[in-house]
RNA sequence: GGAGAGAUGGCCGAGUAUGGUCGAAGGCGCUCGCCUGCUAAGCGAGUAUACUGGGAAACCGGUAUCGAGGGUUCGAAUCCCUCUCUCUCCGCCA
């Protein structure tokens, strides 16, 4: 959520970088709303005012043991008109409480202004995509020879785009997701355990909600929503919280399932296990000062290349424009490694810098050296998705032979393991 | 699932029976100053948030907020209703 106050004093600029999203907000109405609300104010700020003052007054003559009814009567008079106007009030706060939660952040000055995806800059490159001396095949032909991803029976006991991990699969799956964890825990972030199930707030919190209700799966019973990342539930255990500054940085990392329901993706990505409703990722989450998060955003997103180049994987890193970041975020840096399977770079973190956006919305604040309260800053980055972290070993270590390498780093946590082979 | 107790500021905690002088005692913490070889202790002062009006600003006024929402009343932390959450006991259970 962006403030209000900074969206009517820098209404232009805050125009313009709505419009690099290509994102249509009716601003006219926003701030046509907003004087509506002043005047209501002014309005029944001055009933209250006197009400209270004679309300007051009445307090001291009964004490007195004076009459009062008349004074009693003059408030009765103007009951109904408060009423009427505080009823329009809260219409008029909800109206553009709403409003301000369909508005996506204000992209950082250093975001590549562009249409979608293909405007996206390649900031840097790290390693060469290995050269073959075979057809490299592709993760799920290489899994199921091995027996160790199962795509019917996934599908059987859910639906399609779930998928079953076997044997080494699924031990390969842990190896990974611990290597990460213990790499980021030496770093300095604090290994959280989150529910995986949280409420309507803490979604509104995150900027899941309103907007995005068609992505999420919903446990309709109990009014609890499946997370699509640790992002939700690790930024929001500080809300409506304001931490003390020798606090700050707050450094977390979390192994959660993530559930998506990737609805308008349909025939994308449908083989594999590029693309499902439930995957392993495990996540960085950073609450920091306004002073350090564009700092502290760098870090992460190095902390997160740090696992790929540990696993000597292939990546570029990309910085999203205009038209491809996510509507909460203000500066994205998405980690692509590189698939010979697919012959092409993959996603496989998104590291973003909310700035105070999501802070505002989940009212997550800091008292900060001179004792005043302000806005957090919330960032956060997959270090990495899990899922797909086992598609790059799985492609980039094969062997002509269909067996598969373990990457010496992973090694330590599969009892020193060195390769995987059929049967 | 059954029974009971509770929710007050950054934290702890009084106030609720008897509605008004309660944005709320006291303590802790924090900030500033004093004092003391240093540290600790001590002394003094200050210390909620949001919105809103005025002002260049310092600041001054108003409104709201005692879990959330509604109600009664001239007036609600205090009375009534609904909901949420927490705790204790019982039951069930990994």
């Amino acid at each position: 959520m962006l403030d209000l106050k900074y969206i009517i004093s820098n209404l232009d600029v805050v125009k313009e970088k709505t419009k690099n999203r290509n994102y249509d907000f009716d601003f006219d109405l926003l701030i046509s709303e907003n004087n509506k609300r002043k005047n209501i104010i002014n309005e029944v700020e001055k009933l209250k005012a006197d009400r209270n003052a004679i309300s007051k007054q009445v307090g001291i003559l009964k004490r007195e043991g004076k009459d009062t009814t008349e004074l009693q009567e003059q408030v009765k008079r103007d009951a109904s008109k408060m009423q009427e106007l505080d009823e329009a009030l809260s219409k008029c706060d909800e109206n553009i409480r709403n409003m301000l939660l369909n508005l996506p952040n204000e992209i950082d000055d250093t975001t590549p202004v562009g249409k979608d995806e293909n405007d996206n800059v390649e900031v840097r490159k790290w390693g060469e995509p290995r050269k073959f001396d075979f057809e490299p095949r592709n993760h799920w032909d290489i899994g199921a020879d091995l027996g160790i991803i199962d795509f019917e029976r996934g599908v059987k006991i859910a639906e399609s785009r779930f998928n079953v991990l076997a044997g080494l699969g699924a031990r390969l799956d842990r190896a990974i997701s611990s290597l990460m964890l213990d790499m980021h825990r030496e770093k300095g972030y604090i290994e959280m355990s989150v529910p995986y199930l949280v409420n309507t707030k803490a979604m509104i919190g995150t900027g899941q909600l309103p907007k995005f209700a068609e992505e999420a799966y919903i446990c309709e019973r109990d009014n609890l929503y499946l997370i699509s990342t640790a992002e939700i539930p690790v930024t929001n255990l500080y809300a409506d919280e304001i931490l003390d500054s020798k606090d700050l940085p707050i450094y977390n990392t979390s192994l959660t399932a993530c559930f998506r329901r990737e609805a308008g993706s349909y025939g994308k990505d449908t083989k594999g296990l590029i693309r499902n409703h439930q995957f392993n990722k495990v996540e960085l989450v950073k609450i920091c000062s306004a002073e350090t998060s564009i700092e502290e955003h760098e870090k992460l997103t190095h902390d997160a290349e740090m696992v790929l180049q540990a696993l000597n994987l292939p990546y570029r890193v990309m910085a999203l424009s205009s038209g491809d970041i996510g509507f909460s975020s203000a500066k994205t840096y998405d980690l692509e490694v590189w698939l010979p399977g697919q012959n092409c770079y993959r996603e496989i973190s998104s590291c973003s810098n909310y700035k105070d956006y999501q802070a505002r919305r989940a009212n997550i604040r800091y008292r900060d050296k001179d004792g005043k309260v302000k806005f957090a800053h919330t960032l956060n980055g997959s270090g990495l998705a899990v899922g797909r972290t086992l598609v790059a070993v799985l492609e980039n270590y094969q062997n002509a032979d269909g067996s598969v390498t373990i990457p010496e780093v992973l090694r330590p946590y599969l009892g020193g393991l060195d390769i995987i082979k059929k049967g």
